[in-house]
DNA sequence: GTCTATAACAAGATAGAC
DNA sequence: GTCTATCTTGTTATAGAC
C-alpha cells in the first residue's frame, strides 16, 4: 500500500493521520457535535481553512472518525476470535471481552458509533458497510461452527458469588435469590438496549418486521426471568 | 397540589410549563449537547436573563429535562403494568410495548437518558434516583409474583415467520435455520447493550462484580446461539 | 418581594475581504 | 493563509415595573 507513494502523498497521509488524531483528541473532551473544524486546527496550530484540504466539512471528519471507530472495534473484535484457541463458546467469550475493553479504552469513540446519533449528521452509506465488520466478526464464529444449533434447553452458566447483585436485591427485589435478580437485570438490559439500538439506527434493513423480533426477545427475557 | 397556592405561585408554575416546553422542543431540535438558554428564551419572546429566575443555569434546565424524561418512561412503563390484566409474563409484555413506543415517540428524551452522555454535564444524584422508577416498574411485577423462580428449562416463545430475519440471514449466515440466526442477533444486541448501558453509566452501583454479570450474560447469550 | 429588561463580559464561531 | 467585523454562547450586574 505505501510502496510506490510519492513523497507528497506520504506528506499528505502522515499530515491526514495528525489531523485525525487531534481530531480524536477533542472528540474525547467536547464531544461529537461539539466537534469543530477550527478547534481541530487550532489544536494543530493550523488554520482552519487548510483543513479543507484534508476533510472537505467537519461531516467528513465525522465520517472519518467515525468508520474509524468502527474498524477499532472490529479489528479488536477478530483479532480476539482469530487469537482465541478453543471452543466456539470460548471464541464468542473472547470476542465480548475484547470489545468490552475497547469500549472501556475508547468510550468517546464507542458513544460516537453506538450512543445517540448526531443532530444534523446524515451517516453516509460508507458508514453502514463499516458497521458490519464487527456483526460478521460474530457471525463468523458461527459459520466456522456449522453444527452448531440453538439447543432445545440452554445450560445455564457458572453462576457467581451472591455478593455480585447485592445492591440491586437490596433496592429493588429484598429476598429473592440470586438467579432471579440476576434474570431481572438481564431483562430490563434487553429492553433497554434493544430499544435503544433500534432508536439509533442499528437494526436498519436487519428485519423485515422488528416488532416482531422485538416480542420474541422480550418474551424469552420475561420466561428466563421465570415469568409465566 | 394546587390548592393554597397563591396567584403567583399559579402564574409561576404555568411559566416553568412553558419554559420546559420550548426546551423540549429544542432539544428535539437540535440535541442535548446544543441547547441553549438563548434559543429557549427566543423561542418564548423571553429575554435570556429572565429564565435565570426559573432555572439558575443551563444545567439546571437539562435536569429538568432529564427528570421530565425519566418521569415519562417510568410513567408509561408503570401504567402499563398497572392496566394489564393477566399474567405476570403478559404484564411484562405490556411494560416492553409500552416503552418502546414511549420510546418511539420521544426519541430525542430517549437518547437523553439511554444514549450518549453530555458532555460537560455532571448528573445530579435527583436523576439517579429519577431512572429507578423503570427499574422499579419492571421488579415490581415480580415482586407481585412471589412464586416465580427462573426455570431450569426456558421454554422458547412463539416463533415468527423465517422472512423476518430474512435480509440477516442471507448478508451474515446464508442457510441457517431462523433458530440460529435469531439467536445471534440477540447475542449481539446484549453484547452491545450491555457494554453501552455500562459505559453510560446505568449500572452504577448495581453490581459490586460488573465484569461477573457481564461474563455470565454473554455465556448465556453465546449458549443459546448453540455455542459450546 | 418578585419579576423582567437592558447592558455588559469573555469566549468562541462565522463570513468575507484581501 | 491572514485579518477583521459581526455573530452567538452562558452568565452576571443593575435598574425599573408591578
Amino acid at each position: 500500500m505505501t510502496a510506490g507513494q510519492s513523497a507528497r502523498a506520504r506528506v499528505r497521509a502522515a499530515l491526514t493521520r495528525e489531523i485525525l488524531q487531534a481530531a480524536r483528541d477533542e472528540l474525547a473532551e467536547v464531544g461529537p457535535s461539539a466537534l469543530s473544524l477550527r478547534s481541530v486546527a487550532r489544536r494543530l496550530g493550523m488554520v482552519p481553512s487548510a483543513l479543507y484540504r484534508y476533510f472537505p466539512s467537519r461531516d467528513a471528519l465525522l465520517t472519518a472518525l467515525i468508520l474509524e471507530a468502527y474498524e477499532g472495534v472490529g479489528a479488536a473484535a477478530q483479532a480476539a476470535v482469530e487469537e482465541a484457541a478453543g471452543s466456539p463458546l470460548e471464541r464468542w467469550r473472547a470476542l465480548c471481552r475484547a470489545v468490552r475493553s475497547w469500549g472501556h479504552l475508547h468510550p468517546q469513540q464507542w458513544a460516537l458509533i453506538y450512543g445517540s446519533p448526531v443532530p444534523g449528521y446524515a451517516a453516509p452509506e460508507a458508514t453502514v458497510r463499516a458497521a458490519l465488520r464487527i456483526t460478521d466478526a460474530v457471525t463468523g464464529i458461527l459459520r466456522d461452527a456449522p453444527g452448531a444449533r440453538p439447543p432445545e434447553v440452554v445450560a445455564p452458566p457458572a453462576p457467581f458469588p451472591d455478593a455480585v447483585v447485592e445492591p440491586i436485591r437490596q433496592a429493588l427485589l429484598p429476598g429473592r435469590d440470586t438467579a432471579t435478580v440476576t434474570a431481572a437485570v438481564l431483562a430490563w438490559t434487553s429492553l433497554v438496549g434493544m430499544v435503544s439500538l433500534e432508536l439509533f439506527g442499528h437494526y436498519k434493513g436487519g428485519s423485515t418486521d422488528f416488532e416482531a423480533l422485538f416480542g420474541y426477545a422480550m418474551d424469552l427475557a420475561g420466561r428466563a426471568a421465570g415469568l409465566s
